[in-house]
DNA sequence: GCCTAGCGTAAGTATTAACTTACGGTAAGT
DNA sequence: ACTTACCGTAAGTTAATACTTACGCTAGGC
């Protein structure tokens, strides 16, 4: 299955952007994130939300918080995508392109 | 100067990357591509120029038509961006949370 | 010179998506 | 049990953006 459009789309959104940095230097909560960032707290859970659902973090339990954290996994899974695209499409592009310069 | 930020802003969007999709597999002018999708070619200019601004496309004039083609040295920027992003941030905190565990 | 083909852009509309407020629900402390 | 902290979600609003229509410009054919 390939859920990289949603990976795609959801990083096509500057908060979420900066969101992921956030989350790159450690887990955090969601309260500790609207903290973090000039919109509400919902908003914050909405964003955590899309950025779940294309599996680019995940969430769990900690007493009453929810911690939020990078999911690798999804990471090497776009990270995939892009290498196929660097060296099957881009390359072959390329080569179309100089072959007939 | 780093535009990955436009770049991902460009690449969020399900109609920009079928572009960029068709345009992989060679140059095409705006008519063509209007032709190729359920959108009116004024739509697609505005697509084109967004993916121009990114530096993801490049054009140039051939007679009257205006040919669009796929511009490697942007997505090589995109690609230098992923791979300090896979090879800092992403494994550092992959080492941080298992240090963790 | 005139006409047609091919685009870009401006202006306005419609759709999407980001956001806020309000509310309810669970977890821990007292 | 009651209270407080923390969060998700529903509902509604605002803002962003994708879209269409209308128009004007340039290139090339006749």
């Amino acid at each position: 299955m390939t859920y990289h459009d949603s990976q795609l789309d959801a990083l096509g959104d500057a908060t979420r952007r900066a969101i992921v940095d956030r989350l790159l230097r450690g887990p955090s909560s969601v309260g500790e994130l609207a903290e973090a960032f000039p919109v509400s707290r919902p908003a914050i859970s909405q964003h955590l939300r899309v950025l779940k659902e294309a599996r680019l973090v995940t969430d769990r339990a900690v007493g009453a918080k929810r911690v939020y954290q990078i999911h690798p996994q999804g990471f090497e899974h776009l990270r995939t995508y892009f290498e196929r695209f660097w060296g099957d499409a881009l390359t072959s592009f390329k080569a179309k392109v100089e072959k007939r310069s």
